[in-house]
DNA sequence: CGTGTCACG
DNA sequence: ACGTACGTGACACGT
C-alpha cells in the first residue's frame, strides 16, 4: 500500500489542556521574566511525544484565530465560557514560533475554529486514497471525523490517551461516529454551552441514537416515543437543530495548502533551542541537542593548592561543599567552593583537613550547613556558619528543595542539577558557581527576612536548630537486624496462609497488592456491594473493605495488607537503612514542610506504627547505645496552641482546670457530667476536635465517624457555640487571610496561600482551611524546635552524654545514660513545658524503656 | 513515573 | 453537579 500518515493537532486544545492541567493550582509556571511558560511548556512536551510517537512524515497544527462564525451566528455558542486568560494568550503566538522552529506546518484561519480546520484536513484525507490521518485531541467533538481513512488518538488524563477507529467507537460508544453530531444535538455540551434538548443528558441521547438512526430520525418518529422524553423533545425541538448545526464541523475551509505541504522534515535545533533558552525549558534543550547539556556560566576560579593560596581571603565568605551521594550519611566531601567578594576559590578534598581549620573566623555563608556538618565531622572536622540560604530562601517561600541548582535556575543562573552531576560526574566550575551565587545573593535574602519580620526567627530558632539535627542525624538510632528478621519470619507464616485462603475465597489465583486485580475480583468476579470506582479501577481501600465485614475474602484481604505493609515498607524496609554501625541516620528535611514542621527520609522515622499491636512490635528493635530510651510528649499540644491563639476561655479554662479535653467536649455537647460520658461520646468529640483543628465540613466529619454529614453539622455546630472565640478565630482568619494572602505562626513563619486567589471555589476552599491549620500546626513546630533548641544547649552546658535521637512532631526520644536520668528529665520536662509561656499551660508526659516498644 | 494504599502526628 | 479534614513518606503495581 505504502499509504502515507498524516498527523492532525488540535493545536488549541493542546495548549488550553496544558494551561489548565496546571493553572487551577493558582501556581501558574513562569520564566525568570515573569511571563507564564505551563501551557507551552505542557505543549512541547506533547509535541515531543507526537513526534516520537508517532514518528511522522506528515503532521500539521491547527489553531483559533480571529471571530468565530459559530458565535456570530448564535450568540448563546460559547457564551458564559471564561475569557481566555491573559496568561494563556501571550503564550499563543510563542507555540507557532516553536512549530516554525520545529519545521512544522500550522493553520489558522477566521472565523473557522481549529476544529473545522482539522476536519478540512480529515476530508483531504478521505480523498486522496495516498494519505491516512491520525487527529490528535482531547475534545470528543472530533470523533464524529472518524473514518477508514482517519483514525484519532483522543486525549485523557494524564499521559493516558484512547486510540480510536470507526470500529472501536462504535463498539464503546454504540454509535456511529457521525452521530457524535446527533448526540451533541442532544445531550448538548455545557463546556461549549450548547443546550441540546433539555433534561435528556449523556446516558439518554445514546440511548434514543441507539434505538433511532439521527436527530432528524428521532424527530420523524417523535410520535413512537413515549412520556417526558417525548415532551423534553418536543420543547426543545428547535434548539435541538440548532445544536447540531454548531456541532456539525465545518469540512470546508478554503485553505490553500495541500497534504504535501505538511511534509515533516525535523526542526531547527538553533533556532528552537534559542526559543526553550528564553522559556527555560532546560529539560528540553537536554532531549534536543544529543549529548549536550546545559552549559554553566563561565566562572573564573584560584585553584587552591595550599593554605598559602588563601592568605588574600577576605574575612566574609560564602562556602559550598560538594558530596558524591545523594544521601551526605553514605557520601564523602568530593570539593569545597569558596568565593569572597573579589575571587573564587576551589578546594579539593585532599585538602580539607588544611584548609578548613583555617576558615574559623570567616564569617561564612552557606547552602544546606546540616550537610555540611554532617560530612566534616565524619572527618573530626567543623565549620561555624552564620548563614544558610537554603534555609533562608526556605522561610521566604521561595525555595523547597535542598539541591541549591532549583534555587540558582529559578534566579537565572543557569546550572547542571545535582542529580545531573551524579550521572555525568562533577565539574569544578559547577561547585565554585554555587559559592558564588552564595555569595551574591545571602545579603538581599537576609534583608528581605527583616522585612518580612522574620530575621528572629530565621537566627534564633532554624539557624540554632541546624546543628540539633545535625546531631540527632550523625548520632543515629541503633536497630537490632535480627529483631527485625525474626518478626519477618514470624509473620511470613500468617501471609502466606492468608494467600492461600484467599485465593480460595477468590477461585484464582491473583496478585492481591494490585488495586486493579483485586477490584476485578471483588466487583466483578464475586459481585460485592459497596463498589466504587477510582479512575483507574474500583476503590479497595479499608473503608470500602470495612463495609464488606460480612465477606471473609475482606477481612482477610484486610489483614493481608496490614501485614504485607509491615514485612515490605518497615521489616525489609528499615532493615535495608541499617548501616555498618548498627544504625539508622535518618535526614530531617528542615526546609520541606509549608507548615514549618519537619519531615523524616531515608527512611521516615515518623512514621513508625503505633496504633496497631501487630505494627508497634517494630518499636522492639529500636534500641539504645546507652542505658534505655526516654520519651517525652506534648500532650494536645496542638489543641493548646488552637486554645491560646483563639483565645476562647472556655477551651482555655478546661486545660487550665487540667481537664480531660475530650472527655470536658464530649460533656459540654452532650449536655452531661464529666462522670456521665461514655466512651464512644469522647471519642465522637475528638473527632469534632481534630476536624476543626483540620477546618472540616460537615460531610468530611460524617465520613469519618460514619454518622450522617447533618448529625455532623449539628456536633460543629454545637462545638461553635459552645467555644464562640474558636469561631471567632477561624472567621477572622480567613477573612485575613484573604486580605493579606498569607498567614503568621504566632513566631512570624509566613506562609503564602495562592489557592485564595483562585478561581476554582474547591481549592480556594482549600485555601480557607489551609489558612486554619497552618497558624495552628506551625506554632506548634515552631515551639517544639525553640524546646529542642533549649534541650541541645542545656545538654551540652551539663556535659551530659545522653543524646537527643528522634524527634516526632509533639514528642522527643533520647538515648539516656542511667546517671543522667533524673538531670535529664528534668531539663526536658522543664523546657518543653516552659520554653514558651502561653495563655495555657503545656503538659508534658515522659516515659522510659529498653526499647522504643516499652516507652509509652 | 503516576496511582493507590497506608504508616505517622 | 461537584467533592469533601491539615501535614508528611514509602512501597507495590503497571504503563
Amino acid at each position: 500500500m505504502g499509504v502515507k500518515k498524516v498527523i492532525l493537532v488540535d493545536g488549541n486544545n493542546l495548549m488550553f489542556r496544558s494551561y489548565y492541567a496546571t493553572a487551577y493550582t493558582g501556581n501558574v509556571m513562569k520564566n525568570s521574566k515573569g511571563l507564564a511558560t505551563n501551557a507551552l511548556y505542557g505543549f512541547v512536551g506533547m509535541m515531543n511525544k507526537i513526534i516520537n510517537e508517532e514518528k511522522p512524515e506528515y503532521i500539521m497544527v491547527a489553531f483559533d484565530i480571529g471571530k468565530n462564525f459559530r458565535k456570530e451566528k448564535y450568540d448563546f455558542y460559547k457564551e458564559g465560557r471564561q475569557a481566555t486568560p491573559d496568561e494563556l494568550k501571550m503564550q499563543m503566538p510563542i507555540a507557532r514560533d516553536i512549530l516554525d522552529a520545529w519545521g512544522i506546518k500550522y493553520f489558522e484561519l477566521a472565523p473557522y475554529e481549529a476544529d473545522d480546520i482539522i476536519g478540512t484536513f480529515a476530508k483531504m484525507c478521505e480523498d486522496d486514497p495516498e494519505y491516512n490521518g491520525t487527529i490528535i485531541s482531547s475534545d470528543k467533538d472530533l470523533l464524529q471525523l472518524l473514518s477508514n481513512e482517519v483514525d484519532i488518538k483522543l486525549l485523557k488524563q494524564k499521559n493516558e490517551f484512547i486510540r480510536y477507529n470507526p470500529k472501536s467507537f462504535k463498539e464503546d460508544w454504540g454509535i456511529e461516529p457521525i452521530r457524535v453530531i446527533d448526540y451533541k444535538a442532544i445531550a448538548g455540551d455545557s463546556s461549549d454551552n450548547i443546550p441540546g434538548v433539555k433534561g435528556i443528558g449523556d446516558k439518554g441521547a445514546l440511548k434514543l441514537l441507539t434505538e433511532y438512526d439521527s436527530l432528524e430520525d428521532i424527530y420523524d418518529h417523535i410520535d413512537e416515543i413515549k412520556g417526558k422524553t417525548k415532551e423534553k423533545l418536543e420543547e426543545s425541538k428547535e434548539v435541538a437543530f440548532q445544536s447540531k448545526e454548531i456541532a456539525t464541523i465545518f469540512k470546508e475551509v478554503p485553505i490553500e495548502a495541500t497534504l504535501d505541504d505538511c511534509a515533516y522534515h525535523g526542526p531547527d535545533l538553533i533556532k528552537l533551542n534559542k526559543i526553550y533558552e528564553d522559556l527555560e525549558f532546560y529539560s528540553y534543550i537536554k532531549k534536543n541537542v544529543m549529548g549536550s547539556k546545559p552549559v554553566d556560566n563561565e566562572i573564573k576560579y584560584i585553584n587552591v593548592k595550599g593554605v598559602e593560596d588563601l592568605e588574600k581571603l577576605e574575612d566574609k565568605i560564602s562556602l559550598y561543599i560538594e558530596c558524591d551521594e545523594e544521601n551526605y550519611h553514605n557520601g564523602n566531601i568530593i570539593g569545597i567552593g569558596i568565593s569572597d567578594s573579589k575571587n573564587n576559590y576551589f578546594i579539593n578534598n585532599t585538602l580539607i583537613e588544611e584548609i578548613i581549620p583555617i576558615l574559623k573566623d570567616k564569617e561564612i555563608a552557606t547552602f544546606d550547613q546540616k550537610k555540611n556538618y554532617c560530612l566534616l565531622r565524619k572527618e573530626g572536622l567543623e565549620i561555624i556558619v552564620k548563614d544558610d540560604i537554603m534555609i533562608s530562601t526556605y522561610l521566604l517561600n521561595i525555595n523547597l528543595k535542598d539541591d541549591i541548582a532549583f534555587l540558582m535556575n529559578n534566579n537565572g543562573t543557569e546550572v547542571t542539577f545535582y542529580a545531573q552531576s551524579l550521572k555525568e560526574g562533577f565539574k569544578k566550575d559547577t561547585i565554585v558557581l554555587k559559592s558564588r551565587f552564595i555569595y551574591d545573593n545571602n545579603e538581599k535574602y537576609i534583608e528581605q527576612l527583616n522585612k518580612e519580620e522574620m530575621l528572629k526567627l530565621y537566627r534564633e530558632v532554624e539557624m540554632p536548630l541546624i546543628e540539633v539535627l545535625g546531631s540527632m542525624e550523625y548520632t543515629g538510632i541503633k536497630v537490632d537486624k535480627n529483631i527485625l528478621e525474626e518478626q519477618e519470619s514470624e509473620l511470613e507464616g500468617r501471609i502466606k496462609e492468608l494467600e492461600q485462603e484467599i485465593y480460595a475465597e477468590a477461585g484464582e489465583e491473583f496478585n492481591i497488592a494490585s488495586p486493579k486485580q483485586l477490584g476485578v475480583i471483588l466487583f466483578e468476579k464475586l459481585n460485592l456491594p459497596f463498589a466504587k470506582k477510582t479512575k483507574t479501577g474500583y476503590k479497595t481501600d479499608v473503608s470500602v473493605l470495612n463495609k464488606l465485614y460480612n465477606y471473609p475474602i475482606a477481612n482477610k484481604i484486610l489483614e493481608y495488607r496490614g501485614l504485607a505493609k509491615i514485612k515490605s515498607t518497615y521489616l525489609e524496609g528499615l532493615a535495608n537503612y541499617i548501616k555498618e554501625d548498627g544504625k539508622i541516620h535518618t535526614i530531617y528535611k528542615q526546609n520541606l514542610t509549608r507548615t514549618g514542621r519537619l519531615s523524616s527520609v531515608e527512611p521516615n522515622l515518623q512514621n513508625i506504627p503505633t496504633r496497631d499491636e501487630e505494627g508497634k512490635k517494630i518499636r522492639k528493635a529500636f534500641l539504645p547505645e546507652y542505658d534505655m530510651f526516654l520519651s517525652s510528649d506534648y500532650s494536645q499540644m496542638e489543641l493548646r496552641v488552637m486554645a491560646h491563639i483563639s483565645g476562647d476561655k472556655n477551651l482555655q479554662q478546661a486545660f487550665i482546670n487540667n481537664e480531660d479535653i475530650h472527655t470536658r467536649v464530649a460533656a459540654d455537647i452532650n449536655g452531661i457530667s464529666l462522670e456521665e460520658v461514655t466512651p464512644y461520646q469522647r471519642k465522637t468529640a475528638k473527632a469534632v476536635i481534630f476536624g476543626i483543628i483540620y477546618g472540616i465540613s460537615g460531610f468530611g466529619l460524617g465520613e469519618n465517624l460514619e454518622i450522617s454529614p447533618k448529625e455532623a453539622k449539628e456536633f460543629i455546630d454545637k462545638y461553635y457555640e459552645l467555644y464562640p472565640g474558636v469561631k471567632k478565630y477561624m472567621d477572622d482568619k480567613i477573612k485575613e487571610a484573604y486580605e493579606v494572602g498569607y498567614v503568621k505562626t504566632m513566631f512570624g513563619r509566613k506562609r503564602v496561600i495562592e489557592e485564595l486567589q483562585n478561581k476554582n471555589f474547591m481549592i480556594r476552599q482549600s485555601g480557607e482551611r489551609i489558612a486554619l491549620n497552618t497558624p495552628i500546626q506551625g506554632t506548634s513546630a515552631d515551639i517544639m524546635k525553640i524546646a529542642m533548641i533549649g534541650i541541645f544547649k542545656k545538654m551540652k552546658e551539663y556535659n551530659l552524654k545522653s543524646k537527643m535521637l528522634l524527634q516526632v512532631h509533639d514528642e522527643l526520644i533520647f538515648d539516656v545514660v542511667e546517671k543522667e536520668k533524673d538531670i535529664l528529665e528534668k531539663i526536658v520536662k522543664d523546657i518543653m513545658e516552659n520554653c514558651v509561656t502561653l495563655d495555657v499551660p503545656f503538659k508534658v508526659s515522659v516515659d522510659y524503656g529498653a526499647n522504643w516498644y516499652e516507652t509509652k
